[in-house]
DNA sequence: ACCTGAACACCGTTCAAGT
DNA sequence: ACCTGAACACCGTTCAAGT
């Protein structure tokens, strides 16, 4: 015979979600969250079992953000590339929350339906088993990996200091020894990560076309 | 005129690591590594600024840890594997780091030997500027993200769920709406972590073929 | 059923004092 | 120069008590 719940499990979601996306991720703790909220830290456990499922609800909450394309499309090589693009697209809206998204699994329905999508549109170049396996494997870790690489790569593609400085410190670099790593980095300064993403996954989408 | 230092900062990344290794990445904290090095956690101040630190030396201890292959080679494809392949290698050497390596930056300078000498495998290809750097974008999300997908994905290659257990999870699925999800799923079985990342390089090395 | 304050065992880090 | 204990402002979480 209890009172009402003061909370949705939602609106706890969007309110963690608001609080990375404004203040970061270092900040987010239970006591800060409840505070938020105007409520006491113990409240939060009614809804969450432990701290690290505020990170879950963080990347669920990202993940519910992808804007799936509608279909149906006549070549699967254009439906893996806007499916690719949707989800690299909802994660890149969120910067602050990329770190959870790379290291926290996640067993929201919306995770699903989007995988299978994505083999549904695989399957097209007439891929099954395991080699079906090995091609959502790829296109996966390309997305993942391309959003990691801005956070940190060697190469960070729009980092948090300016390209002057990141040009500065290419340069500095021994001409002899990197010439290629002060190519590159010339090249990325008139380049986006829109513009690479899209290559990147051309190149994949290649490979998977030439062997299918 | 001071005292001799007690520790060298090498001591501190294999102490740091080591930790990692055993005891995962939870418990490291200036507190337990200076415990762990018997002494206080005031005295870790003198090598590093900040406990993120930490983790920053625990990256570069595993990058240190990567094998490149020797050379020269013949075929450009091949070193492009090769060196992928040693990457990958080490990062799997030490799981419980993954996430670290995935989130923080590292400018070692082993970082920017190992990108060179990847860049010039993949400049065999006849690339150059901006075809180069996103030859190399690709390459190197490809081995992060697979790297990650052992961590996060939807279907975590090796998780820490045994086998059965993965397999009851996916036949709990609706089979008309999910059967791609449960196809790949029983060839998941039936596949290993290296062999996926082996298929996945070679579909994206075909793709740098076809555009050469 | 749901809410919540007090308390406990942790953190990172500043400061001041030691050699 | 390097070391270190005390202290401060935080954490997550258990427990017990409230409605």
């Amino acid at each position: 015979m209890g009172r009402p719940a003061k909370f949705s499990r939602s609106q706890l979601q969007a309110a963690a979600l608001a609080f990375v996306d404004r203040d970061g991720l270092a900040g987010l703790s239970m006591r800060a969250l409840a505070n938020e909220l105007g409520t006491g830290a113990m409240t939060l456990y009614n809804y969450v079992s432990q701290r690290e499922e505020l990170d879950v609800l963080v990347v669920e909450a990202v993940i519910a953000g992808v804007n799936w394309p509608p279909g149906p499309y006549e070549e699967w090589q254009q439906e893996v590339r806007d499916i690719a693009t949707a989800w690299w697209r909802a994660v890149r809206a969120h910067p602050h929350a990329i770190p959870l998204i790379l290291t926290r699994r996640s067993r929201s329905p919306v995770v699903f339906e989007g995988s299978e999508a994505m083999l549904r549109a695989l399957a097209g170049s007439g891929r099954s088993g395991k080699r079906l396996l090995v091609a959502f494997r790829a296109v996966t870790a390309l997305i993942m990996g391309l959003a990691q690489a801005e956070l940190a790569g060697p190469l960070a593609v729009q980092a948090a200091e300016s390209a002057p400085e990141t040009i500065a410190r290419f340069r500095a670099l021994p001409a002899d020894r990197f010439p290629h790593l002060i190519e590159i980095a010339g090249a990325a300064m008139k380049s986006s990560a829109e513009a690479e993403f899209e290559a990147s996954l051309d190149l994949l989408v290649a490979g998977l076309s030439a062997a299918p």
